[in-house]
DNA sequence: GTCTATATAGGGATAGAC
DNA sequence: GTCTATCCCTATATAGAC
């Protein structure tokens, strides 16, 4: 919107930065290795951004943005509730595939990396938009009754779970995790999965529990 | 094996420092506060562990062997195969409900949090028992061909995000997320979903990419 | 084995020239 | 908008008394 020089910096910045914080934590990431990275001073950060806080942020919105876009155009698409669930899987894993470093802030994000507790709504607004989707296939009986919020989160940390750790606890697993070939195979296995999962056979897995958002049981003091 | 006075203190250190590791990461950690907590000065940490990195790596390595004499336990018992998968789960979810500090540690250690590529040979090899006693129930015919090391990732993934990251992402799926009603739901769950893949039904699931270790395809130069 | 005091370094952030 | 120089604080680690 302003001046045509600024934003190319500061892109790369936002850039450099993800890859950085993916790969060290927040803690662990230094300023001035990003401004090295990007050919400037680490002086001239501040310009772009008045704190790393807020460098983190930024580059954190941009991730859950990017996240949500994808999720809304493939719930939006043609297709049996079957056809959404392995196009969202797909979707999903592409783009944890094509974008390591974001996914691995985000993992870090969740397990309490912010400096703060920087608690992103988006999150939350992202899962219950596809956990509803399958809760309404479910009410049409499209899909098998399993928990639904419990198969999104699943999948969520198990794709991510591939790509972020499994190339470091089990090398061989993914010869070359960012691969088109590493990619496929993980499609295809997480919508296996999710098939055998979402489609009739089983036992109905305690439908009871399947959606109570206020259990009454819980709470036991300590 | 030596002092008694040394032993109490060594141990509460670590038990101090787990929390703390996996509660901020490596970089996130503050000598000080473990100290703090443990009620001693900062300057006497040095005694019992002559850096942080060191301190890191013991806290690490009990986490480890701990896992792993859980795992060993479990694959030595008596049953079938399915029941052994059954058992292997719930004491794995118990371990994760026990410990989310720890969880969180080894998650961040996979993610890159160590200082330098601090590698543990340990979790592949644990890895590599439990794939191992899958791959040969399937060779039986007593679990479905699906990919065992896929499998087993997976359920280490999605086991340890329920505990670890759901409560940030997902705070109204588990509401009290370290009661007992959230273990055992997650337990039924998982154990649903593992039961789904690894029993008769479907397709079965490429069974050529099932246990390649070296697929000859590989290595997209970039 | 625990303390106080201190050495040393590194990193986030600012000031101000150009 | 980018630089150099510098402030200021915090964190790891050490020295040495008790």
């Amino acid at each position: 919107m302003r001046q045509s020089a600024e934003r190319g910096t500061r892109e790369r910045i936002l850039e450099v930065a993800e890859a950085s914080l993916g790969e060290h934590g927040y803690h662990g990431t230094r300023l001035h290795d990003i401004a090295h990275r990007v050919g400037i001073q680490k002086a001239s950060l501040f310009h772009y951004f008045p704190s790393k806080e807020q460098l983190y942020r930024a580059v954190l919105d941009e991730g859950f943005g990017h996240a949500e876009q994808t999720i809304a155009r493939v719930l939006a698409s043609e297709g049996s509730a079957l056809d959404k669930v392995r196009a969202l899987v797909a979707a999903y894993v592409d783009m944890v595939a094509a974008h390591p470093a974001r996914t691995k802030l985000l993992l870090r994000q969740s397990l309490g990396d912010a400096p703060s507790g920087y608690h992103s709504a988006d999150s939350e607004r992202l899962l219950r938009q596809v956990a509803s989707f399958v809760t309404e296939a479910q009410r049409q009986h499209l899909l098998a009754p399993i928990d639904p919020l419990g198969i999104v989160l699943g999948v969520v940390g198990m794709v991510a779970f591939f790509f972020t750790s499994a190339p470091v606890l089990a090398p061989n697993w993914l010869p070359d995790p960012w691969g088109s070939a590493s990619i496929e195979r993980v499609k295809r296995h997480v919508v296996s999965v999710v098939e055998r999962c979402l489609t009739g056979g089983g036992a109905p897995d305690d439908e009871a529990a399947a959606l109570p958002a206020q259990p009454s049981t819980v709470q036991p003091s300590r």
